[in-house]
DNA sequence: CAGCATCCTTCAAGATACTG
DNA sequence: CAGTATCTTGAAGGATGCTG
């Protein structure tokens, strides 16, 4: 749902065809690992690609790649290279990263309260 | 990114399968309308099925439906047939849902801000 | 009016292999 | 270590037609 819904999204804004304000935010936030990196980032700090993939056990390079990429086009995070050998790079929130944390956090918190009344009604194991 | 991306995460739950908190969330309100459609019920009040079309130009009976259906699965909103001929339905928000709404209203505002970001920097046209 | 069934398209994400 | 390139696939979403 990323690449194309996120051009989509930038077109009609580009169109001035709107209904788009939460669009807009949904489309940089969608992909499967972006509101988890986003919160990784924002609330424990920078990390390393390594370091994210240890993350997400079953990540693809490729997918995580991806993902970090557009996050670094919509201007959410920023991606530092250190010359050295091996190569390290640390990836950060910018200062527009930081504004999108707090809804980021909104969502770990209605979802870990969401799931807590599903254990309850005994839905889910605990 | 949905029928399966939600089933794959309600599995993971019953597995006790976490790093979850966040992705339930992002899996309940991902898919093409169902932010918009929360912001409309959440803000506005309940809708027929035929507004809630008239609100998105080019979407599909089916595709309208299968959102509002996986909408209501995961309890965000209720659907109220009314005995008549031809038939009405309304959709609103149910008591969690309205938890919900403050996200979705954060992610309209967000994307708002956002947009004149963009304009002033000239990136998006006025 | 509301919505299901069927078929079809397209694209996000995975697997795998290679590079500075 | 941190990527890129290519190839494949599964599933979200669209188009169309039928029904109570």
């Amino acid at each position: 749902m990323c690449e194309t819904l996120r051009e989509n999204i930038k077109q009609k804004l580009e169109n001035g065809d709107y209904n788009c304000e939460k669009e807009l935010t949904l489309s940089i936030i969608s992909g499967k690992y972006k509101v988890v990196i986003l919160w990784h980032l924002g609330v424990e700090g920078p990390h390393r690609f390594s370091d994210l993939e240890r993350l997400f056990n079953h990540v693809s390079h490729k997918t995580l790649s991806n993902q970090l990429k557009e996050l670094i086009d919509d201007g959410i995070i920023s991606r530092k290279v250190y010359p050295e050998m091996p190569p390290k790079v640390e990836y950060d929130v910018t200062e527009l990263g930081k504004t999108l944390v707090p809804i980021v956090e909104m969502m770990y918190d209605w979802g870990k309260k969401r799931i807590s009344q599903l254990k309850e009604e005994g839905i889910i194991g605990s």
